[in-house]
DNA sequence: GTTTATTTGTACGAACAATTT
DNA sequence: AAAATTGTTCGTACAAATAAA
């Protein structure tokens, strides 16, 4: 925990979220106070609470002053969220940020039924790198990635291999790949490829 | 500047979001640095970082270390976004930071061609507080909000008077309210409303 | 009802590293 | 080599809100 890659508020914010998802804290329970945290990680106060503020802007935990942080109490999964990636020349070099819209776009998805999003200006390893950080981290249950061609299917077949229930596919090959995998879901996906931006409807699941 | 409500780092961050606005610096012009900003509005250096930090995540800034503050250099406007608001009982008030979901989302918006949100458990007063600075602050030209009955009229004029280009209605209302203000869009508008989750096609703005 | 302790929210200052000019 | 700028981490202080004694 100590002596791993990255900042330190990364690093502790990332342990928590694992907690969290493995069930050690239950959504509505309270999380250590920042005090314990930093007795328990040996970081300083600004470090712990750098880390829980990034869980608040990310929806996973909330804070009352006087009373603590606690896991949400109510987490919506959108069954399927649906990332749309044309990218076009150098664009995403020069607006790094935009992969960062999408992983809280990704992050607000958590409270909707549906989740459609689409981007521009995005290239291929920074976006896969974002885009397996989003896997393996959100509550999301599943994420479809609908690529250009010039993306490359070495790229998208990491991001399938990080986490069951990601799908990901090239612009032209899409219809066939899905065919081939879910083949139930055959016409709504084929009829997706010709919206500009897609969206896959879904079933709501309640907590 | 200085008696204003609200937290030092809002108030700077709003201030500068506004002269960004208003073209007193343009995309990929630097803004001045932490220590400049220091002297500039008499505060620490902590407090205008977290200013900084704060339109970071929002992707209005972009910031590099030996360089500085710059305006994000292509910001893509999203001719319309789409909110639609179900709120059921008192869902909302147990997920307070469920709006600040919409928040960001929306800020996601400005990167996209194309933006569709649904939110669930939202209520009437904080949502449309929400709403209004989300009006008043963000690079959206338009916000259609199609919200449940119950929230009121009331409060989506508020809405609406914020500023031009957005437009609300309640759920029921929704297709009459459009025939009268805006003609062309009718058959579009119309045919959303059968959407469990509106999705309203826009043309890309490049700038 | 008051007080006290705990917890978070805001704000300040400082030190050092990493990056760029 | 040096200066400027941001990135990370530390520590502290006080205010505000909450809960318990």
């Amino acid at each position: 925990m100590k002596q791993s890659g990255g900042p330190m508020y990364q690093r502790l914010r990332q342990d928590l979220l694992a907690r969290i998802r493995r069930g050690e804290f239950t959504p509505g329970s309270l999380l250590p106070s920042e005090n314990q945290l930093c007795k328990q990680y040996g970081v300083s106060v600004t470090t712990a609470r750098r880390a829980f503020l990034e869980l608040v802007k990310e929806g996973v935990v909330q804070r009352k002053a006087g009373v603590g942080t606690m896991v949400a109490p109510i987490v919506r999964h959108a069954r399927l969220s649906f990332l749309s990636i044309d990218y076009e020349g150098d664009a995403w070099r020069r607006t790094p940020s935009a992969m960062g819209e999408i992983v809280s776009g990704i992050g607000a998805a958590s409270w909707q039924r549906d989740a459609s999003f689409s981007m521009t200006g995005v290239g291929s390893d920074e976006a896969v790198g974002y885009l397996r950080r989003l896997a393996e981290e959100r509550t999301v249950d599943g994420v479809l990635i609908r690529a250009a061609d010039d993306i490359g299917e070495k790229h998208l077949k990491v991001l399938e291999n990080t986490r069951p229930g990601v799908r990901s596919t090239t612009a032209s090959l899409m219809s066939a790949r899905f065919r081939e995998t879910r083949p139930r879901r055959r016409a709504r996906l084929r009829s997706l490829t010709s919206y500009r931006v897609g969206h896959v409807p879904m079933q709501s699941t309640r907590p």
